[in-house]
DNA sequence: GGAACTCGCCAC
DNA sequence: AAACGTGGCGAGTTCC
């Protein structure tokens, strides 16, 4: 696989990127020393409590039992102690490799996580996991890169095949967002300059919107063009649960979080219809063998489980639900968006009989590339160079009008910035009038609108405290 | 004592 | 017929 910048524009991309993202990490970010420190010693202290904790159970006992030299960060003896020394059916296997052939038993934390079920005093240990993890990576990782409170995250634009950027020492792409608890911990570690204040911009549904830039489906240009009037994943949510209606509050929006990250995401990225199921029933508590019950799932707005309404829909059992995913699949690529698979499968002939690819950006991919990443690689490349064109045009007339406030990073789909609090206005405005109106002039090939949503974080204020949230579109 | 591999997990 | 895209990094393990 190589991919090339092939035309000029390809070309200034890079090296104005280069410079604009090294500045960055040159400057770098400020983060609280003593908080880390403080939170290293709780978190070691904790974990050290959960694994006595655990050391004490049954399971524990039998590990400590295996192995003259216990130790609890090792897979491997864990693998030996729930899967030969305790008889427990692995839940899954790993991906094959060249040591392993077969793959192994997986211990992971979804097979954990089963497991505890029958075995609850796995839990100390899970929680040991999670914590561990935060500190070993994320607590300790600052502490490791900073120089005098200061950290300088690197930016590559020379790693990612499909020409995204990565980051490095530390990796700022990977900061944990999603589980609120980690979220907490570890945010609270980055911190504003001084009389500065946090303020990060994202660009809505980069990567659907981007896709519609090549594939023109027409269905979905109207989903992303009009999202106040149909909502692609509350409608998909609708469709794989069978709901008679949708309701923004109560189990229905978890069901639509599950439309989306169980099922429309992965179908874009080409994963299929059986692995959706499984996923979708695990965001709508399910059981992914046998039977539907009334003790299944959440109650819904209309006072039935999920359970009951599957069953009232003929969905009895999971392979019923299975099957009716599969279908779900069928109608999502040959009816509703059939545009987008007729762009696919051009898309891929003409791969097939060029040997190469080329993105709206300018670049041009080739060498061996699987049918995912044909489609993929175009869609996700450019949808970074959207980011990536605004970063270095923001960054520009910053400095262009002299101002204080600067731009601290990028996470793919958001600017990250520190600003100065008299300039707050002025760098919302610079990011709209960038983003929503100067970058579709500047690429024609942009067919739908740009929305932005900003987090403004209170001056002094660190990067897990509250945020104010603008949205900024297109006059 | 380090390189390479494997697994797991964090982000988009 | 097969079956999820892109990264970084910690920790354990294996091999040289």
């Amino acid at each position: 696989m190589k991919i090339q910048a092939t035309t000029k524009d390809a070309h200034e991309l890079m090296h104005q990127g280069v410079q604009a993202l090294s500045k960055a990490s040159i400057r770098g970010m400020h983060v609280d020393v003593k908080y880390c420190e403080k939170q290293h010693k709780y978190l070691n202290k904790k974990c050290d409590k959960l694994i006595k904790k655990f050391s004490k159970t049954k399971l524990g006992k039998r590990w400590s039992k295996t192995f003259l030299s216990v130790n609890w960060n090792s897979d491997q003896q864990l693998r030996e102690v729930l899967f030969k020394k305790s008889g427990i059916k692995p839940v899954k296997r790993t991906k094959p490799s060249k040591g392993h052939p077969k793959g192994q038993a997986s211990c992971d934390n979804e097979s954990l996580e089963l497991i505890s079920k029958s075995y609850p005093e796995l839990k100390p240990f899970m929680e040991y996991k999670k914590l561990a993890k935060v500190n070993n990576t994320f607590i300790a990782g600052i502490l490791k890169e900073q120089v005098n409170g200061i950290i300088h995250p690197f930016f590559h634009l020379h790693i990612a095949r499909t020409f995204r950027s990565s980051s490095s020492n530390i990796n700022f792409h990977n900061q944990p967002n999603r589980d609120k608890k980690q979220r907490k911990i570890v945010r609270s570690s980055f911190k504003p300059a001084p009389g500065f204040g946090i303020m990060a911009a994202d660009f809505s549904g980069i990567e659907v919107g981007t896709s519609c830039c090549y594939h023109k489906d027409k269905k979905m240009l109207h989903y992303v063009r009009h999202p106040e009037k149909n909502n692609m994943h509350t409608d998909m949510a609708v469709q794989c649960y069978l709901l008679d209606k949708f309701v923004k509050e109560g189990l229905e929006k978890t069901l639509r979080k599950g439309a989306k990250n169980g099922f429309v995401f992965p179908q874009f990225y080409g994963d299929y219809y059986k692995n959706n199921a499984a996923s979708l029933a695990s965001w709508g508590n399910l059981p992914t063998k046998g039977s539907f019950s009334k003790k299944d799932g959440e109650k819904l707005i209309t006072g039935l489980s999920l359970g009951e309404h599957l069953i009232k829909k003929g969905i009895f059992d999971y392979d019923d639900f299975v099957d009716h995913i599969q279908e779900v699949e069928d109608d999502f690529w040959n009816n509703r968006f059939k545009g987008y698979r007729n762009w696919k499968k051009r898309n891929v002939r003409e791969y097939y009989k060029k040997g190469y690819l080329k993105t709206l950006t300018g670049f041009t991919c080739s060498g061996e590339m699987s049918e995912n990443d044909i489609n993929n690689y175009p869609i996700q490349g450019a949808a970074f160079h959207k980011l990536l064109k605004t970063y270095i045009e923001v960054f520009r007339r910053l400095a262009h009008y002299k101002m204080k406030s600067f731009l601290i990073g990028q996470i793919h789909d958001e600017l990250v910035f520190n600003y100065y609090p008299k300039e707050e206005d002025n760098v919302l405005e610079i990011v709209q009038e960038v983003a929503c109106e100067w970058l579709p002039k500047q690429w024609k090939w942009i067919n739908v609108p740009m929305v932005v949503e900003a987090n403004v974080f209170d001056v002094d204020a660190n990067w897990a405290q509250d945020s104010k949230v603008l949205e900024l579109k297109a006059a």
